[in-house]
RNA sequence: CGGGGUGUGGCGCAGCCUGGUAGCGCGCGCGGUUUGGGACCGUGAGGUCGAAGGUUCGAAUCCUUUCACCCCGACCA
């Protein structure tokens, strides 16, 4: 491609206000162009990046034996009806209507468009396991899209489906495990493998792969010594004991005239945080409950863990004025000694759920429900008891994990993550059988497994580049070679022209800057752009018959000859 | 959806408070001088001032409504 004649020129001034790296540098190097909000074209360039990932994406998912197929962009309404799952999603579906009024969702993942397909055919076990795949537009309507292609309306995804026993799940997990590594590591990108919640998706784990980056939005802790990765939703880690030798001591009432704050608490009395118990009233408007999650002071409530715990899923903090009034406790005083007495009628029943840290202090402090009322000395099992007893902390950096050593927290951008599914799909939609050995029909048991690719290119531009602009790894690079010609001089076009074709002839991508413009200019676009080397034609070389060669990644450069040149990046 | 902000040539902005000829830089076209880290001179094209309504002799500017986009929060490939 000659640089005079693409389209997509780099611009300096373009978007140069974006507040993340990748997609102010995507779109000042002429990747991408915004179109409305999170929904972007991708440029020549951008899009040769793209196809260069979805190309390496393809060759380990065949390799594993995954077979590629395409599923219509339109999935039935009825199909999400089926799974339940046109309210449950947390992405907005888009909807569309035809005609004759047929509803359709635009997909933003398609795991009942892939057990619809399957469920047509008349499988046996001796064709299990098998796992299909799909490149495809996803939409999803995003409440807000932001960071460039980091988090978009519209987006292709790399989503595969696997059928197969139960027994056969967890190699065919492992392969696809193997697998994301494999594609990532080609693609230049670092990832972590990070345990993580399931969500929408439905079953029972799931593993995220994560580029560590500042932009990232997914929070995760890592024991960088045993290896445990988890998201921070999900993540577990060793609760130290406190006091748990001391004598339990009679549970007192006393006056408390302090504020509603943790940290009042802890100063009227003058007893550690730990010690003090932490209460967090919600409400669940799912299941039309209140739930009250009680942990150890110096904790924080995981939503996850206790939506997972209380079998919740619409959480939302309970009203200063649902606490009054029916629950009769006053905020900053909640306790769960008394918590709506016996006989006390409420309007929705209460759960309470209490984290495992309750049981390594005792003789902890807290409020009575009653403002300015505090209790003193409450244990558990003695003063209250709880419904549900779970892990629903927040790990917090520097905590042991379960393997002991201090959690680092860090930050990412997911790439790409593995869902067992396991019998969701198949126990939700009807006729998701395959026939066994001994004749009958039997259910599948599934996986899938997703790569958002525009989210991969932008995470690898997120860990690759520098003041300068990107700095493309080899295997995605939208050109292995920047060719810059200097100077006007007819030997000089000629050489370049000759050393262009050459290239082309020997199928070397390459980018030829064949404008009329200064040095400066065309050195900055090549570092802006990224492209790993850049070769350089001008008048004096020419008059020397000699080359230079430099890396994008490197500062000095080398001279060479034609036939050096072209060994040296054949 | 809650909070904050912005909409003026392709991009970045000024003008708005205090109503009266739409301006600057970059980019783009043309002519010329330049050519190893984003040159310079001359010249030219390009804007229903996000949209609708209102006030006024007169609105980019004041008022009302509305839309879009950005940033922070709750969610995800």
């Amino acid at each position: 491609m000659r640089v005079s004649k693409l389209f997509g020129k780099p611009s300096k001034t373009e978007g140069s206000d974006y507040k993340i790296d990748s997609h102010r540098l995507l779109t000042q190097a002429g990747f991408i162009r915004e179109s409305s909000a999170g929904r972007y074209y991708l440029l020549p360039l951008g899009l040769k990046v793209h196809e260069k990932i979805i190309a390496i994406v393809r060759k380990h998912m065949n390799k594993a034996g995954a077979q590629e197929l395409v599923m219509p962009i339109l999935h039935p309404l009825e199909l999400w009806q089926e799974t339940n799952r046109t309210t449950t999603v947390s992405f907005e579906l888009m909807k569309i209507t035809d005609r004759r009024g047929a509803e359709f969702a635009l997909g933003g993942t398609a795991e009942e468009m892939a057990v619809d397909l399957i469920r047509h055919f008349n499988i046996s076990y001796k064709d299990l396991p098998f796992n299909v795949y799909q490149f495809s537009n996803k939409f999803r309507d995003e409440l807000r899209a932001r960071g460039g292609l980091l988090r978009v309306r519209e987006f292709v995804m790399k989503d595969a489906y696997s059928f197969g026993t139960e027994d056969q799940f967890k190699d065919v997990y492992q392969g696809m495990w193997d697998t994301y590594k494999a594609i990532f590591n080609e693609a230049g990108l670092k990832v972590d493998v990070v345990a993580a919640d399931n969500g929408y998706i439905g079953g029972d784990y799931c593993h995220e792969f994560v580029a560590e980056a500042k932009a990232g939005e997914s929070r995760y802790f890592i024991d960088e010594k045993s290896g445990y990765a988890a998201h921070e939703d999900v993540a577990t880690f060793t609760i130290g004991d406190k006091n748990t030798e001391e004598a339990l001591k009679p549970l007192q009432q006393v006056a408390a005239d302090r504020g509603p704050t943790m940290k009042d608490g802890e100063d009227f009395h003058k007893l550690p945080l730990w010690q003090q118990v932490k209460d967090v009233l919600y409400f669940d408007e799912a299941t039309k409950r209140y739930i009250l999650a009680v942990i150890r002071g110096d904790l924080d409530v995981n939503e996850t863990k206790l939506m997972q715990a209380a079998g919740a899923w619409d959480l939302r903090a309970a009203t200063e004025d649902e606490i009054r009034h029916d629950l009769a406790s006053e905020p900053g005083f909640i306790c769960p000694v008394d918590f709506v007495k016996h006989g006390k009628k409420t309007k929705f029943p209460v759960v309470i759920v209490g984290d495992k840290s309750l049981r390594t202090a005792r003789n902890m402090y807290g409020g009575a429900n009653k403002k300015h009322l505090d209790h003193l000395n409450i244990n558990i099992d003695r003063d209250y008891k709880v419904d549900i007893e779970a892990d629903i902390a927040l790990a917090q950096a520097g905590v042991p994990s379960p393997d002991g050593n201090p959690l680092v927290e860090k930050r990412g951008i997911e790439v790409g993550n593995i869902f067992q599914l396991g019998y969701h799909y198949s126990n939700l939609m009807e006729g998701a059988e395959y026939t066994d050995e001994s004749g009958k029909r039997q259910k599948y048991y599934m996986g899938c497994y997703g790569i958002g690719i525009g989210r991969t290119l932008a995470a690898i531009v997120e860990a690759n580049h520098d003041q300068k602009g990107i700095m493309w790894p080899e295997s995605v690079a939208p050109a292995k070679i920047y060719l810059a010609r200097l100077g006007n001089n007819p030997d000089t076009t000629k050489v370049a022209d000759d050393l262009y074709q050459t290239l082309l002839e020997k199928n070397i991508d390459v980018l030829y800057d064949d404008r009329d413009a200064r040095p400066g200019e065309k050195f900055a676009d090549a570092d802006l752009m990224g492209i790993p080397y850049r070769v350089v034609v001008s008048d004096k070389l020419v008059a020397a018959k000699q080359f230079e060669l430099k890396a994008r990644s490197q500062d000095e450069f080398e001279l060479l000859t034609h036939a050096e040149l072209l060994q040296k990046i054949s």
